[in-house]
Order: structure tokens, then sequence, then C-alpha cells
DNA sequence: GGCGAGTCAAGAGCAGTGCTCTCATCTGTT
DNA sequence: AACAGATGAGAGCACTGCTCTTGACTCGCC
């Protein structure tokens, strides 16, 4: 059924609260969110925002969704746009793709990815949207396994093993161990290496300039591919 | 020569205030840092501060350089008590080091290795106690290249080689690009490792208790090991 | 059509923040 | 002992998140 006027006004003005709250975002990050400043753009009174958004921390979920979905977004079209056979390249782009958005939006990057804000504590609605990314990596490690020419598994501890009990079933046990793990590994190398760009940890050890610091990423990560056997 | 009194006390009062707001720091993280509840707690009032810090964001400084160190630290004992010639051990006493310091400290981990707190850069003070660790990692790489046992060097492109400069002549070019390069994404994969577990993403991911955690990080670093050679 | 219920914006207000300014006091040094 | 500089106290500004009350408005049912 269709909303009521009601309802329409009400979805409008909340995602302008978003929309609004974005642009403040991207503006002065996390910390200098504030729910008054985006009444004022709004042309509302403080106090009218609260009709909409319970208090900041729920604003900044609703930003912390948005920030996974656009994430999400443009690294699936990104990996879609590469032959399946491809291996390789599918991860890279997967990669390039990440390190491009978190370039552009830096402080949802850090506000997905980043310290977390104390207190705060993830509601079950991001889960979802947040697994985008992890679902196109574990998408290329199937296929990888599926075409045999995953190489060949070594064996894990039992520990480890059983410790990776949610993610085995989540590939749907078609993963072995090790390659499960590896990417795992790889999925922290890559954000590892958009943290540092990011957080300002490669001055003084990479380069400034945009084309030394994509060619040492795109080194590492072909580098990480390769420990991937995606060679 | 000897401090005056003044100075002294001055020097007392000021380290008063770094180590309450420390405490402030761990309890409630960067966000929740006030300089006014730091002065309440130390009977000051809060203009009184400002006599010793210039600001909120300067007394953050202060306490990130007190984190670096106090990591630097206990990640430079650790290394130091295994065996010269066992580059696997060295390797990782230091990774279990900044993982369990990591633990125990999250809010100074968060301050120091999270999202930079915005319009804030880091003052050329910190790059000191921040080389610490890097520098534990950069000299198992050396000693492993001079006692021979490092793998041998592959090519690098000269995009990337050009781009690591800088570290290459920290490293007294005593170290082959390749080794350097798989040092920095050794580096990147363990503060990704750390992150994940401490910002929360590791939920759904790899079981929750501390021995499960501890078993999947002990694997995922040995296998960034072999792959620097330390097998 | 009218009227009640539910919804909404506005404003005032509370407690807290960073930071500045002025004024009085205290203290180390000469 | 006297001076000057260091220090502490307090008031104050502009801002924050959030709550509560008040009045208006609108939607849907009778």
């Amino acid at each position: 059924m269709t909303l009521t006027a009601r309802e329409r006004a009400r979805a409008q003005i909340l995602s302008e609260i978003v929309d609004t709250g974005r642009a403040h975002l991207a503006r002065d990050g996390a910390a200098g969110l504030s729910l008054r400043a985006v009444a004022r753009d709004l042309g509302m009174v403080s106090s009218a925002v609260y009709r909409y958004v319970p208090n900041r921390d729920a604003l900044l979920t609703l930003l912390i969704i948005d920030a996974y979905d656009s994430l999400g977004a443009v690294v699936e079209k990104a990996e879609k746009a590469v032959p399946r056979t491809n291996y390789l390249a599918r991860f890279l782009a997967t990669a390039h793709a990440v390190r491009k958005w978190a370039l552009a939006h830096p402080h949802e990057y850090a506000l997905v990815y980043g310290s977390p804000v104390p207190g705060y504590a993830a509601p079950v609605d991001t889960i979802g949207p947040a697994s985008r990314v992890p679902i196109v990596l574990m998408g290329i490690l199937i296929d990888l396994q599926a075409g045999g020419q995953a190489p060949r598994p070594q064996p894990v501890e039992p520990a480890v093993a059983s410790a990776i009990d949610a993610i085995r079933e989540f590939a749907g046990g078609m993963v072995p161990d090790d390659l499960l793990l590896r990417g795992l590994e790889s999925w922290a190398t890559l954000l590892g290496l958009v943290s540092f760009e990011l957080f300002g940890h490669l001055t003084n050890v990479v380069a400034d300039g945009a084309r030394a610091r994509t060619a040492y990423f795109d080194h590492q990560m072909r580098q990480v591919a390769t420990s991937l056997g995606l060679a």
C-alpha cells in the first residue's frame, strides 16, 4: 500500500536530516556532528529534530549504515565489471575500490572502520550493510575454489579452525579453512593499508604524491593476492 | 643544572594533569576527555588548568606521546627477551606484545591508531615515540638480512621503489626493497588485525573467547611471518 | 461537517563543554 | 623587604545534547 501523506512527509524530512548530517560529517567528522547545527541548516529548531531522531547516536547509526551502503555499492559495481574468471583482477578491483572510496570519504571511512564512538554499540541493523564488501571478497574465494585453481590447502590447527566456525558456515562450507584464514588476513591487510594512509601513518614512510601512494598500495595488494594464490 | 622550585612545582602539576587525563581517557575515551573534569578531579578550577596546558588538543598530544611510549616500552621489552637469532620468535613476541597492550589500553590504542581527531594534526613531537615499534620490527628485518637468512629478494618496480625512498634510507640501506615492502605489509596486517578485534569487526567472524581470539591472531601472524621468510 | 486524537514545531531551560578575561593573591628571586 | 612574574579564582561567552511544556495543526473517524 501507499504511504499516507503524513508518513511520506515524515520520511522526506528524515532523509533531509540524514543528508545534511552526512554533509556535516564529511566536513567536520563524527565528533563535530551536532544535531543543533543540522537543525539550523534545515531551518528547524533543535527540539524539532528530536521528533525524527531519538538522539545523536541514532543519527550516527543512520550515517554508519549510509556509509556502509555507499562503500558496498561502489565496491560491488567495480568488482562486477571484471571478467568472472580473472580472480586477480576481481580482487584488485575490489581493493582499489575500497581505497578510492575511503580517500573520497575519509570521515565516513573513519566512522565505520576507525575508533568506535565510546559508549556506542553498533546495533544489528548495521551488520547487513557492513557485510557487503566481505561478501564480495568471499565470493572471489568461493569462485577460486570452485574453479579448482585455489592453492593446495594447508592443515589448520583445531583451535584455530573452531575459532572460525562462524565464517566457515557463512561460506557454505565451500572454502577450506586455510583459504578462509588467508582471506581474513587479506581483508585485515587491506584495511590496515588504507587506515595507515588515511590516518596519517604513512608520512615519512611512503612518498606523499597520489601516484606514489597508489603504486605502493597496488604493489602491496598484488603481494597479498599472490599469497592468496591469485597469481 | 637543577630546576628551580617553581619549575619543579610546575612539572609536578603538569604530570598530575596528564595522569588524571590518562585515567579519564581510559575510562571514557578521547571524546569524553574534558579539561573541566580533569580540573575538578585535581581540585582546581578549569581556568587554572589553562596555565599548564594551552588547550584540549595539547593535552591530547601529551596523552598520545604517553601512549606511544607506553606501547613502545612493553614491545621493546618483550622483543629483547627473545634470543637474537630466533627471528620468528622475535617477530611473534613483538606482535603479541602489541596486541596485548592494545587489549589492555583500548582507548589509548584508538587514540593513536584509530581515527584522528578532526582538525588535529599530530605535532612533530609524536613521531619519535611513534617510531619505537616500527624500529623494533625494522631491527628484526635488518638482522635477518645480515644473518643471510632473508629470502631471495624479488625485483620491485621503479615507481614503487622510489615511493619508499624514505624508509630505505631509514633502514640504512641494509634491507632490500622487497623485504622492506613485506615488512610494511606485515605492520599493516598486524594493526589491521588488532583494529578489527578492538573495534568490534570480529563479531560473527571469529569466536568470542579470549582463547579463540589469541589462537586466531597467533595463526595469522605466523602466516605473515612465513611470507616474511621467518619460518 | 465537525470534533477528538495524534502529530508537530517552537521555545525555554538544565547541565555540561572549551576557552578568555580580569582581578586578587601568593611566592620565588633579587 | 620589595618587586615581578606566576598562579588561582571567578565570571562570562558561545556552544553542545537533551527534556519539558505550550500551542497549533492535521488527519481520520463518526
